[in-house]
DNA sequence: GTCTATATTATGATAGAC
DNA sequence: GTCTATCATAATATAGAC
């Protein structure tokens, strides 16, 4: 007898939330329907406007929530450049491994965003990378990294960070301490810091 | 005057393909209709279906050709490792630059072929991959390179340099050598080859 | 080979009952 | 807050004329 009617607010709006990102992610926004995300929620399609005002509302939630989650969660450290990117790089590996459907939503569906709202999560990217740029140039400047070009080396690093989305599978051979440990070693080569 | 009926078989055809394969790496192949394509290609919706069953065919037509150009055009060069290594850095950054449609649609694209297709198109890039992966492997037992994990380093890598195709564009501030030297550099650096 | 017209299905979103 | 029912639009794909 499965339940046809009644008032589940307190769930079903954070479930929304994950069925959406889950299958943005595994299927890309334009792929997925209201009424699928509907129907993995376990409600109609209709109640899914009393959450949000309409699809493109969704994703940019999600992406946004998780941009802010991700700037609040970063904190730079004490200590030498190439400590700080040891630092950021086990910090986005985490990240990525902690929320890989959000990683690969916010690095994957900007081309899907109404011109205003990418210029948000565009915002809140630039946020991100000029953390990633700073540590470099302060690494160059204090002679421990070896970069020719800090802004195309900022790009480089991420798309190599964000990679680990695309493979990374849960209870696969590696685990995540030592993911981490490879990922900073390509990249503290990367960098020119032997 | 514009014309409404007419045989022109021979630029349609490619003509498709071109404006589908610029469309769905702008918009993503979910979000991009066959009205849209046609509209591109200045002939009616109807007249794609003489060119492709569907919408999928088209899809994996363009993804496929593409990875089958990529595999011709490859070729290992005699050398050690390391020179091995800078060609396939340049080779994948140069044709990234030549074809950033193709690229980007190879890279973004899986997870909308069917299983079947699917199946067709990660077997083409597994082997480009295993070209990849065989450069490192034999650059870690020549003892030029030093690599934790040889296999994530050939994901790591291939994400790196297909990250170029998120930020590059035609005229910006870096010239095509300059951006081959840039990665390679970089390339160079995370195999631990200084 | 391309057109016009259309069958069929699916979509995002809304209205009103409960 | 959720349901059922539905509107309006857009999608893929096909049929038949030229």
């Amino acid at each position: 007898m499965a339940r046809t009617q009644g008032s589940r607010a307190e769930i079903t709006g954070p479930l929304i939330r994950d069925q959406a990102r889950r299958l943005f992610a595994r299927q890309g926004y334009a792929a997925v329907s209201m009424r699928q995300i509907a129907s993995a929620v376990g409600v109609q399609a209709g109640a899914l406007y009393a959450y949000t005002p309409d699809k493109q509302a969704l994703l940019l939630d999600l992406m946004e929530s998780h941009m802010q989650d991700l700037l609040s969660a970063w904190t730079d450290v004490p200590g030498d450049p190439l400590q700080r990117l040891e630092h950021f790089v086990r910090f986005h590996i985490d990240t990525s491994l902690d929320h890989p459907d959000s990683v690969f939503l916010s690095y994957m569906e900007l081309r899907n965003l109404t011109p205003e709202n990418f210029a948000r999560i565009t915002a809140l990217r630039s946020r991100y990378e000029a953390a990633l740029e700073t540590i470099l140039r302060d690494g160059v400047a204090a002679g421990l990294m070896r970069l020719d070009d800090v802004k195309l080396a900022t790009m480089a690093l991420i798309a190599m960070l964000t990679g680990v989305t695309n493979w990374y599978r849960e209870g696969g051979r590696l685990d995540r301490r030592r993911i981490g440990d490879i990922y900073w070693s390509l990249a503290r080569g990367a960098v020119g810091a032997d």
